[in-house]
DNA sequence: TTGAAAGCGCTAACAG
DNA sequence: CTGTTAGCGCTTTCAA
């Protein structure tokens, strides 16, 4: 039985040093094409194959951050993981994707992550993480940012939703409008978080401060989903205690509402106006007035908070909030 | 970088050399009690775990699945990308995803991933791979997937793009155009894909096989980006040929279409009508017309011919079609 | 872009 | 029973 083939013999074969051949197998991009050919050939010739374990050991790190999120096509969601992803790309870490589908995966990935070495860091996005989870992580030492969700000792990027939801609140009464819906999605499942609510709490409070009325019939928690939205719209805007203004938890909540003002024939904003939350590229295109919570900014913050923890054990945690703000477009 | 603990740790904290933490590890029996007390408590205490175990569980634990893709943040490809570790996460598998922004890189991936043993298949989005590239997969028994682009004897998931510009061509005509545009993303790095052009010789031709004209001045391939993309149209829809109905290479063009109509005071479909390619959540949201592709349903089905062809290495070789279809909404 | 050299974490002789 | 030491095959500085 003929021993293994190793980067020595694929090295001398190719006339390099195992240098190189390290660096075919790690950042290719770093080897000339020339070498690299040479050294694809030789490996090819004698059927290597890198030993998994010695290079587990060798290795310092994994270069490799993972990202746990609920798996969603919300397009807040899609922007931020993507905008992580951008940031990603510009380092030589590895993207790693974890999408959590439920209460039993998530509780899975939070206990085997940091056991089981494969990733140098993780971003959790948009999920609860309990005491003892986070106790687990401290004690493996894979440092780890939250995203959207905070939780005491763990550096985070947040925001403040009671506060969005006032900010919403002030706006609609700064442009003079005098009766007001607002519409969110309910029902979320347990794992998730509840930043619907607090917007809507940071909304319907100011509003009552400044005496004004938020009838219940003017509120709907609905599902998740353009439909739903459109539906509930519609509802509230055939109700007689008709809304001049609408705070919808999202954008894409929001474009329901600018749906519905189309198919039942009302002008945006004159019939009707509408705020969203999020500032998604969408919000953009369809010239909705929306709440910035920097989904771009936030996902390149996360990247750099996470590696200044990954090389750095003992840095500081920090608790990062994002200022909100109103952008102002078309539809109110 | 974080650290784990190591036998070295654990041998100064237990106040014993790391041979017979090696050996409490591998033979227990010919270690003295006290010793060995000694060592398990520290092992405790520092949450050790053998590197090599680790790694040996995390081979097993997930397998992983890489996806190669161009650098991009256009939304179908997001979206696909989305759809793609969807499936992924009711599965036991990891997502590695890999940006390539660069030749270079692209040729770097191509001739590292079969020999690094890092991933058990890997989906190849929207990139062209070069035969010998290919054969070096099919020598170190890497599965791969093509999305968006073909190669004999490599399974794919692909979509007639020339049928599809003839699609968008066939259905204008139907609804009674005369007279019409184009516009469409150009110049596109040498090693992405062609699909706009192909999408375009679908249309043009197709409009002239049926005597219509597609005048140079009514067609613009610009630059990426929703401002190019608003200007191309509006100088379009400023010249004395300005046409009735413009086809979008992709959805989000589309909505450049119907921003710039809005800007210019027109009225979609009536003064411009216009239909996308994609069929993007944003196409839905915005009531556009569009030719649609599946992203959501492709991602899915890539995966599952992905993991058959890992778990039967002499899995046939399928090349998936799906059928394009116009999804009618308000925009024309 | 490359190579020399110093490890990586662990096991396995070999002495003691 | 225990420690010293030499590797395993690969990665990673650091210079050139």
């Amino acid at each position: 039985m003929a021993k293994k083939a190793t980067i020595y013999d694929v090295a001398s074969l190719a006339g390099v040093s195992i240098t190189t051949v390290s660096r075919v197998l790690n950042s290719p991009g770093q080897v000339a094409v020339l070498s690299r050919k040479k050294i694809v050939a030789a490996m090819k010739e004698l059927n290597f194959v890198p030993k998994a374990e010695a290079s587990a050991r060798a290795r310092k790190d994994f270069k490799r951050i993972g990202i746990l999120s609920p798996f969603s096509t919300a397009p807040s969601f899609v922007q931020r993981i993507r905008s992580i992803a951008g940031a990603l790309s510009v380092t030589d870490y590895e993207l790693i994707t974890y999408s959590v589908a439920s209460e039993e995966q998530l509780a899975g990935y939070l206990s085997m992550l940091p056991v089981s070495n494969r990733i140098d860091g993780l971003i959790i996005l948009a999920l609860p993480v309990k005491e003892e989870e986070i106790q687990l992580f401290k004690d493996y030492n894979l440092p780890i940012v939250m995203v959207e969700i905070s939780h005491p000792n763990v550096s985070s990027i947040e925001i403040d939703n009671f506060a969005g939801g006032k900010l919403a609140a002030e706006y609609l009464l700064s442009r003079g409008y005098k009766t007001f819906g607002f519409i969110g999605e309910g029902g979320q499942p347990a794992y998730s978080l509840h930043a619907t609510e607090m917007r809507f709490d940071g909304y319907r409070s100011t509003l009552l401060k400044k005496g004004m009325d938020l009838p219940e019939s003017n509120v709907s928690f609905h599902e998740y989903g353009m439909d739903h939205s459109v539906e509930s719209v519609k509802r509230i805007l055939s109700g007689s205690g008709k809304p001049e203004a609408i705070f919808a938890a999202s954008d894409l909540q929001a474009v329901g509402v600018v749906k519905a003002a189309r198919e039942m024939g009302l002008e945006v904003p004159d019939d009707i106006a509408v705020i969203g939350f999020d500032d998604i590229d969408l919000a953009d295109y369809m010239g909705i007035t929306t709440i910035n919570q920097f989904l771009n900014q936030s996902g390149k913050t996360a990247v750099e908070l996470l590696i200044e923890h990954m090389k750095d054990p003992l840095c500081a945690v920090k608790n990062i909030s994002f200022q909100l703000n109103v952008i102002e477009r078309y539809s109110t």
